[in-house]
DNA sequence: CCATGTAATGTATACGTATTCATTATAACA
DNA sequence: TGTTATAATGAATACGTATACATTACATGG
């Protein structure tokens, strides 16, 4: 049972092939005798359009990739759902590419995007050491976004967050408060780069504040709640004189919250805990975390934006768009307790 | 700058471009020093190969769809992860379609993926007014595999758990508890299938109970944190005598917990709350949450060989999988309070 | 030395559609 | 009635690749 074609319809329908993509594509030029009975062959048939085919003749690009570390996290559900809502929007469909923080599954994804003929790709994270490849794609004709952190590439587009400045200014909240001993719990900041950024806030605020960075109070580790629970427990047998932990993201901080509650401490009576992320679940555990919101879905949104955008234009202009973040200050920090 | 063509990569290296296609494809047919010029022009040419097109030649599809109702509830990330791993293991790839609970939306979505040559598509939850068409679009010869419930369906392919049952038996584990006034908050059951069969669950168990349903203690909402809190506090002021509240999905179980909170009531010596779905923060809550255990990255990757064994295989024996769920008993659910 | 097999390559065609150009018929207008 | 614009359609070609078939050169075996 072959496939039946547009050359099988126009043969029904005692025209030419021609005219039937005109009744399918321009039906204003085409009579209306012929549209009907065209239209009724493509029924009788169950004709289906080869959309793919057209791309092709059209020479032309419908799919937006995605490249994800991870599709586990919910931190990333608010980018995609961003980026799927604006793309959904247009023509273009959305592909999903998930590299597992492997720069090499990254790279072939990359390369397998562009061999797919893709007209844009937008990278929700990157290996620094893939910029290079980036760049030589976008170059090649395919437009690249990257997320989630202010960018400092000299060529590729972005829409991120300050990552370094949010996270030196909760670091700085907390010194606020009395916070000498301040613990960090993170994701793995030796890989992406937006978490080293974090990292590095956390480090210079310390530093301006001539706190002493002690490594035996930084933790990094895959970001998840048991990871966050165990990161915490860790710390607390350690060090006794912990008084506030900055988790880098929700969801270790939550683990934490659930860590302290084992060792009952109370939070922020004994120990303060802030977040990263804003999570839907933040505002509503006990205590509600304070925490950095980041305005995740408007990201995706406005990545897909700029990525259709650059697309229809073809124009050159680099891009970057740096997003708002704001703390949100809850119930989970206070002053630290006296000295015993 | 037109691009350029294996004909192009041909010309330069004074073949044919039969042979470079060989060269890229069965590298094995082609002599030794031909191969290496070719590869050498590809990389001074920086000649991309087109995939697009050589899909369009083999007549081979090599995109699988996925369509949902939504991308922003944390439950569907396990599901969709489970599904992206097993596909990129294949030469296929994944493209997502969001139809946000419409079924019109979800109608085009589907059409829209068949246009596209996609070789199967993956329908998270699917409105029963576009099965017929599902079917028809099964029968022309796409696969299709329907997930997260039991499906009665007499000719797709599905992958699921049955929701009736579980819930069911919730429903039961609470009553075995002493509860007889039992709320019960869920998703929109009046349009999501596997949550009406939920609803079905626990009204059968509180008929065969000999419990009279009443539906001042039934609550349909979005399934989101703040939705379970705005829910629960409806509740708790409507009806003093509730002792347990089934929410059918973590998420508003979670805000449920909020709710009491505020109230000044306990978990579990007040009230009763029990879940559904078992997402992660569900264990380090407080208390943590008894829910129901449902295997979402698996159901993913489940239904993920599905569709790939069948694209492969071409065998058209319908596969029905219902996977296991099971309670999980945490600290969120006691004996009801004493009569006053 | 001929028959046969095989490795390496070229030629030609197909995939399903869009689109340019050519053609015909018809309407509008002077 | 002749001219011209226009509507409707067909014929032909292009998109970039894979592949069946044809061809050539050369090796192997008798």
């Amino acid at each position: 049972m072959k496939r039946i074609s547009m050359i099988d319809v126009a043969k029904a329908a005692n025209v030419s092939q021609a005219t039937v993509s005109r009744a399918l594509n321009t039906p204003s030029r085409v009579s209306k005798e012929t549209l009907e009975k065209i239209i009724n062959i493509i029924k009788e048939t169950n004709y289906i359009y080869n959309s793919a085919a057209a791309d092709f003749t059209r020479q032309k690009k419908t799919l937006i990739g995605l490249i994800v570390f991870t599709l586990k996290s919910s931190i990333q559900t608010g980018l995609i759902d961003g980026i799927q809502k604006e793309i959904e929007k247009t023509n273009y469909s959305l592909i999903i590419g998930n590299s597992h923080y492997d720069p090499a599954t990254e790279h072939r994804l990359i390369q397998e995007f562009q061999e797919r003929q893709l007209a844009g790709i937008i990278v929700a994270e990157s290996t620094e050491l893939n910029r290079d490849f980036l760049r030589s794609v976008h170059k090649a004709g395919i437009h690249v976004v990257l997320t989630w952190d202010k960018n400092e590439d000299p060529v590729l587009d972005s829409v991120g967050i300050d990552n370094y400045k949010a996270s030196s200014d909760m670091t700085n909240y907390l010194i606020g408060l009395g916070h000498r001993r301040i613990g960090f719990i993170a994701g793995m900041y030796n890989k992406i780069e937006r978490v080293r950024h974090r990292f590095e806030g956390y480090c210079d605020a310390l530093k301006a504040a001539d706190i002493p960075i002690d490594h035996k109070l930084i933790i990094s580790t895959t970001p998840s709640a048991l990871n966050g629970k165990i990161a915490m427990a860790q710390l607390l047998s350690h060090d006794p004189d912990l008084t506030a932990v900055f988790a880098a993201s929700d969801a270790l901080a939550f683990g934490a919250l659930s860590a302290i509650r084992d060792k009952k401490l109370r939070v922020p009576e004994d120990i303060s805990i802030c977040g990263f992320d804003d999570a839907e679940f933040s505002s509503f555990c006990s205590p509600s975390l304070t925490t950095i919101h980041v305005p995740t879905e408007e990201m995706g949104r406005c990545a897909a934006n700029v990525i259709v955008e650059k697309i229809r234009t073809g124009k050159e202009n680099q891009l970057k768009i740096t997003l708002d973040t704001n703390i949100i200050i809850r119930d989970s920090c206070g002053n630290p307790p006296h000295k015993k």
